[in-house]
DNA sequence: CAGGCATATACTCATCTGGCTATATATCCA
DNA sequence: TGGATATATAGCCAGATGAGTATATGCCTG
């Protein structure tokens, strides 16, 4: 079983994922948003569908995708560690123009909710 | 140029930003620490380093590594938007669960830890 | 300068993966 | 029922990639 990253490191399915955002969808549909093949959707679909990024439903002769969340949050879990780690340089920068801000004459400070 | 994701779905590659959260290393740590040959750990800090997740310092004969923030921030501005999606889904299961904390029946339990 | 660490690079090899073509399966409709 | 539409799957191939071995490069110390 792969990580959650090694799915989404392909475009295409990136790419599928964030029409999915919009609404569910099926295989022709992206298909031809993508303008990538029929199989080859089918076989991002499938890859997805096994990570657990998406699933499906049946309409007639159409199957209809759309997102489930955990392999998101999966995802963002991973992130947790390192986005404490980026914060603070953001929160430099922030601090950074906000000095310049100060330094000709005073201006309006906004707070931003960070620890 | 590769997608940060593409960069960060090499399970060993995750392993090394991980270890660089704490602190920053040198290669031979990196090897002795995830039990990796030399030139692959090389290999895989070569891949980081174009990408953008870590730097280098010279101390001597070795070379420090230490991470960099904004490809972290770049994954995560992806996910903002799925972020939005996938919450929605927490915050019905979160309410589910209150909700089988209030019945009767249901023994109030608090703790989400490992075993 | 020699010799030794520490790290980078070159090269080879095996594996994996995505795209393509062809075909199978399934559902609808006339 | 048969044909059309929608999707899945199989098989093949080319390019990418990670691991390993061997070697090159750089710096430090005696």
């Amino acid at each position: 079983m792969d990580s959650s990253f090694t799915i989404v490191a392909e475009p295409n399915r990136r790419a599928i994922l964030r029409l999915l955002l919009s609404s569910e969808r099926s295989v022709g549909e992206i298909e031809r948003e993508l303008r990538l093949s029929q199989p080859s959707v089918s076989k991002h679909l499938r890859v997805l569908r096994e990570a657990g990024f998406v699933e499906s439903r049946v309409e007639a002769q159409r199957r209809l995708y759309r997102l489930r969340p955990e392999p998101f949050a999966e995802l963002d879990e991973w992130l947790v560690p390192f986005r404490r780690f980026w914060s603070k340089h953001v929160d430099a920068l922030e601090q950074h123009l906000r000095k310049m801000e100060n330094t000709p004459h005073a201006k309006g400070k906004k707070r931003h909710d960070k620890p």
